[in-house]
RNA sequence: CGGGGCGUGGCUCAGCUUGGUAGAGCGCUCGGUUUGGGACCGAGAGGCCGGGGGUUCGAAUCCCUCCGCCCCGACCA
């Protein structure tokens, strides 16, 4: 390929809507062009390096028996109203109406559809355990699009999902995806990290996350350098030293608190209580649907004076109360200050739950055994002290709803925990039967016996491993490639294209590269030398061939490393033959 | 959705406060010189100043409104 017909529009400054390095390298470099908010169109440069890794994951998938599938992005609503999702993803999913006035969406993720064929055409569980995907489009209308390909409206998924007889086949479908999720991030050069995940909006048991470390990220990691424990901020759990409390049996007591509003400003009242000896009352609305009827309900959720509640966490616990209930949780928001003063008879800062048994109570687990709290009396300006949890909020469900913070104890060894931003760039579930049995998918198992298929669902943000190998390996010059997701490995650069010997030892060395088979690029353009080698140095070539004046009168060219920073002189009839040695070192390296 | 910012040749931006009919650098075209890290000289092309409405003799500039984009908080690959 000449560079001179191959469009790389790159740029010399900094897009001004830029703001994090992926993003404004792949606008550089000539690989993406925005044609609105979270809404991408690839280039040349980046469609070759996304048909790069979906190749890759291609062959892995394929390599745990994975059959590749290519369904609709355009799905009729009645599909995801049998699933219940219709309602619950809410606002994140695009909808349309056709002539007819039926409703469609685009998809989002592909349970529903997978489920469908599914449920149609399995029957036996001789016909199980099948391993299905696909790499397409998905549509998601996020409510905030950002940092260029990071966080969009529409991009390209690999989706795969597992069907199996009973949960043992489900735990090796998982442990297969798993392995293979693994390689594929080996293979594209990444360095990431296995995390314990919530499972939000998709339903299951379990969880992974595949992780890569990077400021760029939206989700926080704590983990433990010690044991290797890791988890998602909004999953992690942590040790903290136990408080015992004194006078547990005492009665607890009102008193006034004029003007005492937050946990900072009773720690500082005469009277008041230390932070880690404070109740803290948040109130929830919880929206949910049971059949066709929706519904909104006050919760109440407790923790330590000093303790963060985590949304994620509330939202799982309430989640499963609800489903207890038969009902799906739609909505979980702070209640506005006017439905607080309605439920509780106080407003924020003089709240708390004892005595109030008509909501649905969360008390979060490092509150347990404690006593002689002080929390708000539900009354304005007053609050209570000697409150003893277990005597005195008898109706509260006990569950994890803090946030873990870096220097607290690791939950499974005697580590110290550290929390970091980082990218979610793979996800892989176990579902259960949760759409099987929503949606009717079962098969006959060995004993006649009709039962709900077991799945498992398993995701990849093709475009998320590319802008986070960029978030990963770049210069103050550019993009620096793995190898195995560059789009082109090597670029031959003639530093003046007018000079004829340059240029005939160039060309030469280019024709035999390409007829090796090497993915090179010719950068026979008519351009100054510096131009040319920043915009090697910008696109991220792993590999350069410069041919120079100087060298190549003592029949030389240099080979030039762009992750080591090095070159080498090398005699120009031996440059094509250690191009292909390196070349295929770096590859076998991470495909290892 | 809430908060903040921005919208002017292809790109980065100035001009707007204090209305008088649009500028710079880069890029692009042509000619010449140059050729190992984004050169230089000369000549050019290129702009419904995001849209609509209003105020005014006159609006890029002031007012209203809509749209778009970016960033900070609630979602996810």
């Amino acid at each position: 390929m000449r560079w001179s017909q191959f469009f790389i529009p790159t740029l010399r400054e900094d897009p001004a809507d830029a703001e994090v390095v992926s993003h404004k390298l792949l606008l550089r470099a000539g690989f993406i062009r925005q044609l609105g908010a979270g809404i991408y169109s690839y280039l040349p440069l980046a469609q070759r390096s996304i048909l790069k890794i979906s190749e890759i994951i291609r062959q892995e998938m394929n390599a745990i028996g994975g059959q590749e599938f290519y369904l609709p992005a355009l799905n009729p609503a009645e599909i995801w109203k049998e699933s219940g999702r219709w309602t619950v993803m809410g606002e994140n999913m695009f909808r349309l109406k056709d002539r007819k006035g039926a409703d469609l969406c685009l998809g989002m993720t592909h349970e529903e559809i997978f489920t469908d064929i599914a449920r149609h055409e399995l029957r036996s569980y001789k016909q199980l355990p099948q391993v299905w995907y696909q790499i397409q489009t998905k549509f998601r209308d996020e409510p905030r699009p950002k940092s260029g390909l990071l966080r969009v409206r529409q991009f390209t998924m690999k989706d795969a999902y597992t069907f199996d007889i009973d949960f043992a086949g489900l735990d090796k479908a998982f442990e297969d995806q798993r392995r293979a999720y693994c390689r594929i991030y080996d293979r594209c050069g990444l360095q990431y990290v296995i995390v314990e995940a919530d499972t939000g909006a998709m339903g299951g048991s379990a969880s992974n996350e595949f992780m890569v470390y990077t400021n760029a990220g939206e989700d926080m990691v704590a983990s433990c350098p010690k044991c290797g424990y890791a988890a998602n901020l909004e999953k992690a759990q942590s040790r903290i030293p136990a408080i015992v409390d004194e006078d547990a049996d005492a009665p607890f007591e009102k008193f006034p608190t004029p003007g005492v509003r937050t946990i900072e400003d009773l720690t500082t009242f005469p009277g008041g209580a230390s932070a880690e000896r404070q109740i803290k009352t948040l109130v929830y609305v919880a929206v949910s649907v049971k059949g066709k009827q929706e519904s909104g309900e006050i919760v109440l959720a407790l923790l330590r004076g000093d303790h963060p509640l985590n949304d994620a966490k509330i939202a799982s616990a309430v989640g499963a109360m609800l489903r207890a209930e038969g009902a799906e949780l739609t909505q979980l928001r702070p209640a506005h200050p006017e439905e607080i003063l309605e439920a509780m008879g106080a407003n924020p800062g003089s709240l708390g739950a004892v005595g109030v048994v008509r909501y649905k109570t969360l008390a979060d687990n490092a509150l347990q055994g404690r006593a002689n709290m002080t929390t708000g009396a539900n009354v304005d300006d007053h609050h209570l002290r000697g409150v003893n949890i277990a005597r005195d909020i008898k109706n509260a469900q006990w569950v994890d709803l803090r946030t873990v913070a870096e220097g607290e104890g690791c939950p499974r060894c005697d580590g110290v925990l550290r929390v970091a931003k980082a990218l979610e760039v793979g996800h892989i579930f176990k579902l259960g039967t949760k759409y099987s049995v929503s949606m009717g998918a079962t098969v006959l198992n060995a004993e006649g016996k009709e039962v709900p298929i077991v799945m498992g669902s398993y995701g990849i943000g093709v475009e998320r491993v590319l802008a986070s190998a960029i978030e990963l390996y770049h210069d103050d010059a550019g993009i620096i490639f793995p190898i195995t997701i560059a789009p082109f490995q090597i670029v031959v650069t003639p530093l003046n294209i007018k000079d004829a010997e340059l240029k005939a030892t160039a060309d030469r060395i280019y024709d035999e590269l390409s007829k090796a088979g090497v993915e090179v690029l010719y950068d026979d353009r008519d351009e100054r030398a510096g131009v040319k080698l920043n915009d090697a140095d910008l696109v991220g070539f792993p590999f350069q061939i410069r041919v120079g004046a100087k060298k190549l009168k003592e029949g030389k060219v240099e080979f030039y490393d762009r992750s080591l920073k090095t070159s080498e002189d090398v005699e120009a009839t031996a440059a094509v033959e250690l191009a292909r040695r390196r070349i295929d070192e770096a590859v076998r390296k991470l495909n290892g």
